[in-house]
DNA sequence: GTGGGTGCAAATACTTTGCAACCGA
DNA sequence: TCGGTTGCAAAGTATTTGCACCCAC
C-alpha cells in the first residue's frame, strides 16, 4: 500500500523551496524546475508538492487564490503586501504566546496556526508615497 | 466618475451573508440568492462581491484554493477544518495583543492581521474516531 | 516484475470580462 | 437621459486527473 519511492523530480522540487525564503507559487517552482529537468510537467510539480505537503516536509499556503508553497516548517508569520501580493516572512515575538493561548481555549483541537499580517511592503509604500506627491502637485 | 447606485441584488447578498455565521463561497450565495432572484449570474455575484469588499463592507477569505465571504468584519480569528475545510469563527483571547506586537515591531506598515487555526472540527474528529476504532477491530 | 512516478493532454474548478439590455437617480 | 448594474456566455487562470510509458526497488 502507498509506499513511498525515490524520485529526483521531487528532491528537486524539495531542494528548490528549500533555497528560497520568499514563498513561490506552483508555475514559479515548475520554471526553475525545468532548468534542470527540461521535460518536467506542471502536474508532475503539483503532484509532488501535494505530496510533500501531506508529509508535512513543507508548507502550502493560499494568498489571493493562488497556492505558494513554503519548505521552511518552523512557525514563523507572513507578511502579505496588498499590492504586489508579495509574501514575506516575518519574526514576531512572542508568537508561542498566541499558540499557547489557543490551546488553552480549545484544547486538543487546535493542531497548529497561522499569522498573516497586512499592509504594504516597503517598496510599495515608496511607490505610494512618490504617486500622492505628484497627485499633490497638480 | 464610479458612483454607487443601489440595487437589490446586492443588497440580498449583503443581507445573506449577513445572516450567516460560516463562511460561505460564491457559489453557496449564488445558490442561496437565486431563491429570491432566479435569474441572478454568477458573474453579479462576484462583482458585488468584490464591491462589497472593496467598499470594507465585507471581508474575502481565500481558503485551499476557493474565496469565501463574511459580512461580519469586527476583527476575529478563525478556524480551518483540515478535512472537511469549514471554517468557524473563534474567539481567542488577547488578540489585540497580537496586532499590538506587530505594531512595535514593525511600526506604521502593518494595517491588520488575520489568525487562522488549523485543526479537525469536532464532527470530523469524531469521524476519524470512529474509523480508527474499526481499524482496530480488524 | 511490480507498483509508484512521470509527461502529456484533457478536464475541472473557480473567477473575470465583454457586451447589449436594463434600471435607478 | 446617463451611467452604473445585470444576465449571459466566452475567456482566463489555477489545479487536478486519466492514461500509457518509465523507473526505483
Amino acid at each position: 500500500m502507498a509506499s513511498l519511492k525515490y524520485s529526483r523530480q521531487r528532491e528537486c522540487i524539495k531542494s528548490f523551496l528549500l533555497s528560497r525564503y520568499d514563498h513561490p507559487t506552483a508555475d514559479t517552482i515548475y520554471m526553475n524546475v525545468r532548468k534542470e529537468f527540461p521535460n518536467i510537467s506542471l502536474g508532475t510539480v503539483y503532484r509532488n508538492l501535494a505530496l510533500l505537503a501531506s508529509l508535512g516536509e513543507i508548507i502550502k499556503i493560499t494568498v489571493d487564490g493562488a497556492d505558494r508553497f513554503d519548505a521552511h516548517v518552523e512557525p514563523h508569520s507572513h507578511f502579505i503586501c496588498k499590492n504586489c501580493h508579495q509574501v514575506l516572512d516575518l519574526h514576531v515575538e512572542n508568537e508561542e504566546l498566541i499558540q499557547a493561548q489557543a490551546q488553552k481555549n480549545f484544547p486538543g483541537q487546535i493542531e497548529g496556526h497561522v499569522v498573516q499580517y497586512f499592509g504594504l511592503c516597503s517598496t510599495c509604500l515608496k511607490e505610494q508615497q512618490v504617486l500622492s506627491q505628484h497627485a499633490e502637485a497638480l
